[in-house]
DNA sequence: CTTGACTCTATAGCATAGTATAGGGTTTAT
DNA sequence: ATAAACCCTATACTATGCTATAGAGTCAAG
């Protein structure tokens, strides 16, 4: 498969494709007589998998390290720690989402000409604050 | 209140406190009469909500008109809207964390030899899928 | 056998969100 | 009256994740 193909089917450019796989993100494609890279299938959902991980706040770096993990090179143990960890993550994150989600209904609801704070700021900062922030 | 009082407090640095008033995500402060910027302890809470914010995912940019969005200035039907709308990209989001707390859960069960492919990839390729990327 | 669509490398540039430094003035405490 | 700790502006630099361009080769269709 091309890199043009790939990246079409990926929804992102080629550019993308080649840098990810400079990055290591991505198998280094085989490459014809011509020097043009042939990619496996496999290479399409690693790819929509790491732009999905990006769109949930990972960075390339993070999602490297995540997809580098397999039961062949690593613990069990060691992947146990990391996925626990990961999920205590991701549920403090829902929580703040949720949290968030709320403040704006309360915004929406709100009249005109309410003196208190806005609540979605007020939410906000209460969740930064909870998660240790302070000076005197 | 002196800048580096607001910096501690907020755990940023005065660097990132006069960027983010030259960028107007900040009241612009009053000045002494030594030059010295004096702000009002409003600017703490909002400058929390903007780096919780920004840890949701948000950007600058977001936290910028999110801000700014009040009452006085914007019909309540717009407000609605926005509300609206930011639930329901919450609410996704959340569905998507979820997927991936899911998957994270049966990647740590797996054995080693186990030949199917990696679930997180799979269920990050797939969430990516849904929202629709595809070519013949 | 040439045209158009593709590929290659290498390099440079962009936006975002800061961080660092230079060169200076201010405040407080001793 | 001087040191330490603060503040000011302006400019330059950094990391991340792309995007654009130049200059070249490849390949399939007519």
């Amino acid at each position: 498969m091309q890199i043009g193909q790939v990246a079409r089917r990926c929804g992102v450019s080629v550019q993308t494709v080649r840098l990810y796989e400079r990055m290591g993100l991505i198998e280094t494609a085989q490459r014809r007589e011509s020097g043009y890279r042939d990619y496996s299938n496999t290479v399409v959902a690693r790819i929509l998998a790491i732009k999905q991980g990006q769109a949930l706040g990972f960075s390339l770096r993070e999602m490297g390290m995540f997809l580098q993990l397999s039961p062949q090179n690593t613990e069990q143990a060691l992947i146990q720690q990391f996925v626990d960890q990961k999920v205590q993550q991701i549920d403090q994150t829902v929580q703040q989402f949720q949290r968030l989600r709320q403040a704006l209904h309360e915004f929406a609801a709100r009249s005109a000409d309410d003196p208190r704070e806005c609540p979605v700021i007020h939410a906000l900062a209460e969740m930064a604050c909870t998660q240790g922030v302070s000076d005197a």
